[in-house]
DNA sequence: GGCACTACTGCGTAAGACGCGGTAGTGTCC
DNA sequence: GGACACTACCGCGTCTTACGCAGTAGTGCC
């Protein structure tokens, strides 16, 4: 099953989680999230995903150069991004609890 | 937060679910998803969902005159219906498993 | 020079959830 | 009997977003 889907509006919460653990560059970060078991993540979705949070103002980025390779465009959390993680995880727990109890079909827990 | 995102390839399983409790109509399906938690569910998000599914060969579909309103449109899984249910179910639950140790923001839990 | 790996960007596409409006049938209330 | 509410469904257009793909560039290795 594609899996692709599931990823809809839920990269942003995994994105700012991976990011919140420590500051990450974008090449980093997909590392990261394929690690952590989002295997099929495309590299273009997270770099996407890593400028709209920055333009929406949940992060900061600055630029590292490298020695072993181009430039690193790393990001952080600021208290905007704290903030909006927290809320997205609450929404996400409280969505999937809701998930669970349809999908165990047992229709008494659904009421 | 907008948790329309979330829906995103959630909603096929969830329909599917609330189908195989037992065989139902769009209005009825909006209501009972509405019930269970998934209180922001648009109707023409199910209706396309349910019209979507039948057309892939998950659904049975047979319409029913009804005395108290407009006919009704019922929709009954299938065994490649039942099958997708599982299928989808447990991708789901793999998903929602690596969602959780990476929002639970303990690091050691994402290696 | 050619290749692999790192690192980022931009463009086009497709899927899907939703708002909105429209069409009907039934029932209620004044 | 007319306005309204509720039931029930459909179609259209829009927006968001994940992804494929191609391109650019730096480093290191053979």
């Amino acid at each position: 099953m594609d899996s692709s889907q599931l990823l809809k509006g839920v990269l942003d919460v995994a994105v700012l989680a991976v990011v919140a653990d420590q500051d990450g560059y974008g090449y980093d970060v997909v590392r990261r999230l394929r690690t952590a078991g989002l295997e099929d993540v495309g590299d273009a979705s997270v770099y996407g995903t890593l400028r709209r949070l920055f333009q929406a103002g949940a992060l900061t980025s600055y630029v590292v150069p490298s020695d072993e390779g181009p430039h690193r465009k790393y990001y952080g959390l600021n208290q905007s991004g704290r903030d909006l993680l927290d809320s997205s995880t609450k929404t996400w727990m409280s969505f999937a609890q809701t998930m669970n109890l349809l999908l165990r079909h047992d229709p008494e827990a659904a009421k």
